[in-house]
DNA sequence: ACAAAAGTGTTCATTATACACCCATGT
DNA sequence: ACATGGGTGTATAATGAACACTTTTGT
C-alpha cells in the first residue's frame, strides 16, 4: 500500500442546496512551538496508491471526507506545473512534512456534486467547512486555480448534460429542478420559460402524484428517465458562438 | 534528465486538410529472431522528464515528430486504468522493453491540430503515417479509447471556441473556413447559411483584398480578430439539450 | 382570509433551415 | 465559350425572451 509520491488527486467537492453553490475546504494550520505560523484552506486530496487508478483514489478521498461512496464524480483537468506547490506558505508547509509531499506533484482534478444539507462535515472533521463559491477564503497551493477550472467545467457540463439529476431525489418537482440549476449556474431563469423548456423534454416525466402537506398548491411530481433522454436527445451542430 | 517511470503524455495529433480529418500514428512492430511477432499502431507519446510539466512534455513530443514547436495543443483527459497497458500484445511488447515501460503508467492526453499537408511524416520518421479518423488501423494499448475521447473533446471545443483559426492562415476565405470546419466536425453545412452566420460575427473581418490567379471569381479575403471575438462573444446560458 | 408557492399563454424578436440562380476569372 | 468556385435573398419554422394573473393548499 505504498503511495506514489509524485501523483495525487484533488477533489473539488461542490455542495449545492436550493440557495447556493459552495465548496468543501479543509483548514490548513501550521503551528510551531505552540504558535500559529499561518492558516489557510485547501481542497481535499491525497496521493494515489500503487495499483490504484486516479478515479478510485478520488472515490477514496470522497469517502473519507463525506462518508459516501456513490457520489457523482467527474475528472476535469490535470495540474502539473513544476511550481504549483511553490507558494511561500506551501514551501514552509512542505518543509514540515518532507516525508509526505514531493516537490513536483502532478495532481488529477476531480469535481463532485453533493447535497450540502446532507453532509455535516463538522461531525467527522472539525476543520472542514463549506464556503460559498463567490466568497472563498485564502487558498493554499494552486487550489484557487483548480477551483476556478472545476467551476468552469462543471457549468459547461451542467448546461449540456443532465447531471443535475444526480443530485435530485428520484421524484422531484420542477421548482426543485429549477432552483438547483440556478444555484449551480449562478443565475436565475424565468419560471414560465423554464417550465416550457422542461415540458418539451420527453425524458422528464410527470407522475400521477402530487406533493403533500405543503401550505400552498401542491406541486406535480416528476421523474427523469436517462433512457428516454438518450433516445430523444438531439445534438445541435454549431460552428461557434 | 531522468524520466518519471509512471507518468507519460500521449499526443493525439489531428491532421486536417480541406477534405478530411486524420490522426498521426506510429507503427509498432515487434520482431524476434528476425521474425515479425506482431505489428499494430500507437499514438506518439513519451514519459515525462523530471522537472518538466506535462504540457512541456507534449510540446517536446510534438516537436520530435513534426519538427514544429508552436502547435495548437489542448489537454483533454488523463488515463490511469491499472490495466491500460495490459492487452496481450502490450504485455509482450513491455516484456521486450522492461526498462522503458512500467506496468502502471498514468498518461495525460493532449490533442493537437496541424495542417496535414504541411507535414510529410515520411521524411523524418519512416514508420509514422496519417490515418483517416473513420478508418483507423488496429491500435495498441488503450489508444483507441484515447483517440475517441480526444475526437469528442476536439469537436466540442471547435463548436464552442474559435480554434479553427489556429489552423487557417492569417488571411483566409470563407470557403477555406467552411471546409476546415466541415472536415473537423465530420459534417457539411449549407453554403449560404454558413456565410450568413459568419457574416454576423464581427470578429471575422473582410479585408480590402481578393484572391488572385484563380480560375474563377476571386474570393474575398478575411482575417479573424481574437480581440474582437473576446469583446463581442455572447455566451448563451442553457439548461441542457 | 391570508400567505406561499404552483401553474399557465401570448406576443415579439431572433435564429435555423431549405433552397436556385447569377458572377468573375483563367484557360 | 466553358468550367470553376464565389457570392447572394427570401420564405417558413423553431426557438428564445419578456411579461401578470389565477389556483390550491395549510394555518
Amino acid at each position: 500500500m505504498n503511495i506514489i509520491p509524485n501523483l495525487s488527486v484533488d477533489c473539488v467537492i461542490f455542495g449545492v442546496n436550493s440557495e447556493n453553490l459552495s465548496v468543501l475546504l479543509v483548514e490548513r494550520e501550521l503551528t510551531k512551538d505552540g504558535e500559529v505560523l499561518f492558516s489557510d484552506h485547501t481542497l481535499t486530496g491525497h496521493h494515489v496508491i500503487e495499483g490504484e487508478n486516479t478515479e478510485d483514489a478520488a472515490i477514496r478521498v470522497l469517502k473519507s471526507i463525506t462518508g459516501f461512496e456513490n457520489i457523482y464524480l467527474e475528472q476535469f483537468y490535470t495540474f502539473s506545473d513544476t511550481n504549483r506547490l511553490g507558494g511561500k506558505k506551501d514551501i514552509i508547509w512542505r518543509e514540515n512534512f518532507p516525508h509526505k509531499i514531493a516537490e513536483h506533484v502532478i495532481s488529477v482534478g476531480y469535481y463532485s456534486l453533493v447535497d450540502s444539507t446532507a453532509i455535516c462535515p463538522d461531525e467527522a472533521h472539525k476543520n472542514v467547512h463549506w464556503f460559498p463559491i463567490d466568497n472563498l477564503p485564502e487558498l493554499g497551493f494552486d487550489h484557487k486555480e483548480i477551483i476556478e477550472k472545476a467551476l468552469e467545467q462543471l457549468r459547461i457540463k451542467v448546461m449540456h448534460e443532465p447531471v443535475v439529476f444526480e443530485l435530485l431525489p428520484e421524484k422531484f418537482t420542477i421548482s426543485q429542478l429549477q432552483k438547483l440549476s440556478e444555484a449551480i449556474l449562478g443565475t436565475t431563469f424565468d419560471r414560465r420559460n423554464f417550465r416550457k423548456k422542461v415540458g418539451q423534454m420527453k425524458s422528464i416525466i410527470a407522475l400521477d402524484e402530487k406533493q403533500k402537506g405543503v401550505a400552498h398548491k401542491p406541486a406535480q411530481i416528476y421523474i427523469f428517465s436517462k433512457d428516454v433522454y438518450e433516445r430523444t436527445r438531439k445534438e445541435k451542430l454549431i460552428f461557434f458562438y
